[in-house]
Formats: C-alpha cells, structure tokens, sequence
RNA sequence: GCUAUUGUAGCUCAAUAGGUAGAGCAGCUGAUUCGUAAUCAGCAGGUAGUCGGUUCGAAUCCGAUCAAUAGCUCCA
C-alpha cells in the first residue's frame, strides 16, 4: 500500500505502484503536464512506488512552460535532423523565455532555413507523434552515438559521473535524444512553435570551444496566446532605450568617436544631473565625505592594486611602448585612488568607519560585442563610494550600504524589477583571484550571514565575484530580458593589506580594515538606460528633463508666455515653450508629447479669465487655474 | 573577441535584372491665427558609413574597415 497526499490535502491510497499520470487520471485531473513529487518535478510517466506528496503542474507555472518548451527543443532537434543531414545535436533547454537548441551545422542558417523549420516543426506537432520514455546501458548508449557521430552527446556521456546507471532517452518517431525529461506524452500537445532567431553560441559557454548556431523559440498551447506573446514582444521592444533614448534625443553615438562612447544631449544630461545630486545628497545626509580622484594614474598603482595583473584587459593603457615615458592607465575602478584619502595619514579606530564617495568616471576597455546603447559603455559615471571599517562595524555598514541601495531603487520605482545575487568566487578557478581559500569562504559566509538577517530573496551564483572579495548584486533586466547589475556592494578582505592601509585599535595593535565597495545607484548611464525603459521615456515628474510645455496659440500671447516662463523657472519648474523663432505654433510631435509631465495652454480664452488650461499626460485636462494653483499642484506632486 | 544581420537626406522608407538617387514627416522662407501631430505655396537637404577592387558604367557585385542591432563570451 501507497499513500499520497495532494495539495488540498487530502490523502488517496493505492495498492500497488502507479504512475504519475494514471494517478492524475482516476482524480480526474486534466491538462497537467508533469507533477510535483515531493517538490522535485517529475515525468508523468513516473512510477510512484512509496509514500509522498503529490501535486500537478500546468502549462500557467513557469515550471510547467518549462516542460513544454523543452519538449517543443526535442521537436526542433527533430526538425534540423531532418533538414540538416550533417547537423550534430549539442543541448537544448527551456529557458525563462522559451527555449533554444545548439547544433553544430556546416552552413549558415538564414530567413528563409528558419522558416523552413518552423513548417517543419509544425509539422512533427500536427502529426502528433507520441513521446516515449526508455533507458540504455551506459555502454549502449555510447555505442548508440558513436554510430551516429554525435560527438557532443559523447562528451556530455562521458562526464556521466557513475557508468553503471542507466542512462535516459525520449523518443518520438525515429528521433531519440538522451534526456532525463520530465517532457510531454505526445508532440501534438506542445500547440504551435515560433522560432524567433539564429545565432552563434560557443560550445558548452566557453569562448576557447567552437561556436555553434542556436536556435532561439518559443511555444504556446495555442494561436492566440503566441499572438499575443509576440505582441507584447514588440510594445517591450518600443521601449528600448537604444532606440526610445535616441529619438527622444537624450543620447545619440557617433561612428568616428568610436564604440561604447555615447554623446549625452541636453535632456540625458539634465536628468544625470538630477540623479547625481540626488545621490550626492542623500550620501552626505548618511554621512559620506565626498572625493574627486583622478582619471588615470602610473602603472605603479595599479600593479599595487592587482589590477596589473588580473585587469589589464580591461584597461585603456598610455605611453605602453614608449621606454622614456611613464606607463599610465585611465581608471577602470576609482578604489585605488580613493584608498590613498585614508592612506594621507595615520589611522586609528576613532576614524572609522571612513566613508567616503565620489562621483567617478570610469574607463573599461570593453571587447568590441560588449557595447549596448548606455547600458553597456566604455566610459561611464559611478556613484561610487569605500568604507574602512573594523569588524566589528562590517555588519551594520554593510547593512546600511543595502539599506542606501533599497532607498534609490524605492524613489526611482525599480524596487519591485531587482533581484538579488551574492556572487561568489569560483574555487575551480583560484588564479583569477587574490587571497586564499580560508578569507574567501569566511568573508562569503559572513555576507551570507548579513543577507539572511533581511527579509530578502537572493540567489548564489559561483564565479560572479571581483578578483578580491564577493559581491551583492542587484540585478535588472532590460526590455530583451537581458540581466546586468544595476547596484553592487562587495566586500573586500584584500586591498586594505596590499595598500598597507592599518589603524591603531583600542588596544594599540595595528590592524586592517575591512573594505565595502559600493555604489549607491550604480552607474549613471546604465540607470538612465533602465529608467527610459520603465517609463516608456515618461520620466517621474521629477527626474523629466522637461516638466512643463508652454502652448500658445496666438502670437500676441508670446511676451505673456516668456514671463509664465520666468515664474516657473523661479520655482524651479523645467519650462520650454512650444515655439523657435518667436512664432506660434501648436504642432508637436505625439512621440514627445506624451513624455512630458504637464502642457500648460495659453490662448484668449484663458487670457479672459487670467487663468492658464492645464493638461497632464496621463490624466488628461485638467481645470483651468490660476499660475499659483498649478505651482502648489507641481509642488505638492514633487514632494510626495 | 566570436556568430549573424544592417548601414541611401535629421527620421521612416523607395528605386524592374549593375545605367548615374526619390517620397512622406521633420527643417527653412512666405502666407495662414486656425483650441491640442500632420493648412497652403515655395526652398533647401545625399561625394549612398569609409576606403579599395571588378566593370565602359556600382547605392546595387567583391574585399577591407568603421559603426549599429541580436545572441555568445565578458562585465557596472
């Protein structure tokens, strides 16, 4: 006898081993794609042959998607073998948006290839072959790819860490791909299959491998959810601050200035500006000392640092081959320079914590596929900031650098679009690091210890950390789901000891700080990118470049209007009037028009009345009032 | 850096098979004063990203290079 237990809680007993499905389908439960065993998913060709939990998983779980879109890459699998005669399998997983398959091809796959396959995908889940489950021997199933020359599978088989085990494979038609599942019972189930592009990708992530075509894809049970899906593709892709942020003339690039070198125009400017006081404020009110280091330094500082030696890539570097001059660097990290603040003169532990930011301009030499729009440049502005601080202080100035960070992502509304991520080092990987395995793991669980004091999600990911100490991440998507950091702040257990930085403690003894690197906002350019693609371009009434747009609709009205003008600006009110040249002209361009805060009318009307008509972008007309109503109206709407 | 794609006026896009560049919007000038993008008339804008090659002739074909886009790798 078997008892299992379902979500509702209630119990059902069986008398001998069953599967998942068959369970599913005495409850009468219809639609579910896998289960959820005891919290692991499951196949629902699972024999269930104990006591346990027991739910069913569906295609509105991302969980369940999953399933789906890894069945519809086994589909896709199919389809290539069946167009592509020499193409070799690699992997194919569902991922949050869909799923890919690697191939290795000998041609190049164009327009026309992919919508060949995508009819020939269609077609293997209109045939709706059904999908078996069966296990090989390890040696048979070696023997099984070696026939077929899947060099990639061999690889992936012989990294199976126990020879003995039975080795797991699905099969639909005459196509069977290695796989321990969970997958779907028939193609049929999987609806339909867009491919959504091609692209290179290296052979298990590493760039030194061969680079291999992926397929990108997705499935939906029906027409209708796909349509909508690739709709909302492209409103996120209106978004786009590459595109939004041009238009919309905050940035713009220049072919001959070169690569990740963005000109910011006046309106990019003005809110970078406000963003940077912003911060610069709010670090002072928290008590930071504010700094201004250079941009480049003599190799000697950087050999110091490390960055010499495990960031030179990373560095534009001057006078390399010239044996008469000193070899000099534009800064990719401000850390050293900021270190020689505390270095000035003898420390003891009545100075700590030091804190100290800058408002800094970075250079990193990027490769040359880096570069996107302003979220990824090569010379960009950090709200940079170090704190020494002695051990015992690490907790709570860690705790109030996240408390900082929180407070920016709560006032520019990105709170709820973060995820966290402390980044670890990678043991395998110890040269691309400075210190020794004992500092690393004890710093990392020491910041472990931080994060799980706060109410917060995060996730722990291996080879993320700077070269000298771990990292918490907040980490931010942009309109193609792309993921980058947004904010950091790292401790560092290394370079207090490589600059010699010491201070006195209580007991006279000499010691080392611990450091916390850390931005408050993270970079600005990157930050301007993400706020244009939150908003659609449609800054918060306080971060828009412009708040106010003067209409006039007559002529005469233009002197009344550049004193409307003048007595917002007094209020610190961002004001542009809507004509060049001393001319009327009520024509605007709807793309801008709706970015802006509030369009103030001025026409006979409210010239009678001695009044101005007010028109807010989303709320549409607003009463006409007086100019010191609408000055307490923008007020009181800056303030909360 | 790698795999692809793209590059024609400020923007969006044209031009049968290589035959010597055209339209809308924006801009400018003038008229119009018309209540929320697109009134009328006129003008001006391009050595086709750049350099080289093939050809009698190249925006179109080839090569190199620069830049942009997506992805990989890398990273704030």
């Amino acid at each position: 006898m078997l008892e299992i237990v379902f979500k509702d809680g209630s119990k059902k007993e069986f008398s001998e081993s069953i599967e998942v499905r068959e369970i599913f389908r005495k409850l009468g439960v219809k639609n579910a794609c896998a289960g959820k065993l005891d919290k692991k998913l499951v196949d629902l060709r699972t024999q269930v042959n104990f006591d346990c939990k027991l739910e069913p998983v569906y295609f509105d779980s991302l969980e369940g998607k999953k399933v789906y879109w890894h069945t519809a890459s086994h589909i896709l699998a199919q389809a290539v073998k069946n167009e592509f005669k020499y193409s070799k399998l690699a992997i194919g997983p569902a991922i949050d948006n869909g799923f890919y398959y690697d191939f290795d091809l000998k041609s190049n796959l164009n327009k026309e290839d992919l919508s060949k396959l995508e009819n020939e995908v269609n077609k293997i889940i209109k045939e709706n072959l059904k999908i078996e489950r069966f296990v090989m021997k390890y040696d048979e199933a070696v023997k099984f790819f070696e026939e077929k020359n899947e060099n990639y599978k061999l690889e992936i088989l012989s990294e199976n860490l126990n020879k003995e085990e039975h080795v797991s494979f699905y099969k639909q038609g005459e196509f069977a791909e290695l796989c321990s599942g969970p997958h779907l019972l028939s193609t049929g189930e999987v609806g339909c299959i867009k491919l959504l592009n091609s692209t290179g990708a290296y052979w298990r992530g590493n760039s030194k491998n061969k680079m291999l075509k992926r397929i990108y894809g997705i499935s939906f049970q029906n027409k209708k959810q796909l349509k909508e899906y690739l709709e909302n593709l492209e409103e996120a892709k209106k978004r786009d601050h590459n595109k939004l942020g041009r238009e919309l003339e905050f940035f713009t690039t220049v072919d001959y200035i070169g690569q990740g070198l963005p000109i910011l125009m006046p309106k990019g400017t003005k809110v970078m500006q406000i963003l940077q006081r912003f911060v610069e404020d709010e670090e002072e009110k928290r008590g930071y000392l504010l700094t201004k280091t250079p941009l480049l330094a003599k190799k000697d500082l950087y050999e110091i640092s490390g960055h010499w030696d495990h960031y030179r890539d990373g560095m534009f570097v001057i006078n390399s081959d010239d044996k008469n001059k000193d070899v000099l660097a534009l800064r990719p990290m401000t850390c050293p320079f900021q270190f020689q603040v505390y270095l000035n003169r003898s420390r003891s532990y009545r100075d700590l914590p030091m804190k100290l930011n800058e408002t800094s301009t970075l250079f990193r030499n990027e490769a040359s596929g880096e570069m996107h729009g302003l979220i990824r440049v090569r010379q960009f502005t950090l709200s940079e900031g170090h704190i020494a601080c002695t051990p015992e202080q690490l907790e709570k100035e860690f705790t109030d650098c996240l408390d900082l960070a929180n407070f920016m992502l709560e006032k520019l509304g990105l709170k709820d679009d973060v995820f966290y991520r402390l980044s670890k080092w990678d043991e395998n990987n110890k040269e691309k690091y400075i210190g020794d395995s004992e500092e690393w793991e004890n710093v990392q669980n020491k910041m472990r210890d931080i994060l799980d004091k706060f109410d917060l999600k995060y996730e722990e990911v291996d080879g993320e950390a700077a070269f000298y100490g771990p990292k918490l991440d907040i980490q931010i998507k942009n309109v193609h789901g792309k993921e980058d950091t947004l904010i950091t702040i790292q401790i560092d257990f290394q370079l207090a000891k490589r600059f010699d930085m010491q201070y006195v403690d209580i007991n006279n003894q000499r010691q080392y700080p611990y450091v916390i690197h850390r931005t408050s906002l993270g970079c600005y350019e990157r930050t301007l990118a993400l706020l244009i693609e939150k908003y659609a371009g449609a800054l918060p009434l306080w971060l828009s470049p412009e708040q106010v747009r003067i209409l006039i609709l007559n002529e005469s009205l233009y002197e009344k209007s550049k004193k409307l003008k003048l007595k917002l600006g007094e209020n610190k009110i961002r004001v542009f009037i809507d004509n060049r040249n001393e001319k009327i002209g009520y024509k605007i361009r709807q793309a801008q028009l709706d970015k802006i805060p509030y369009m103030l009318i001025l026409g006979e009307k409210e010239l009678e009345k001695n009044s101005i008509s007010v028109r807010h972008r989303e709320k549409g007309d607003l009463k006409s009032m007086k100019i010191e109503e609408f000055i307490n109206l923008i007020n009181k709407e800056l303030s909360c």
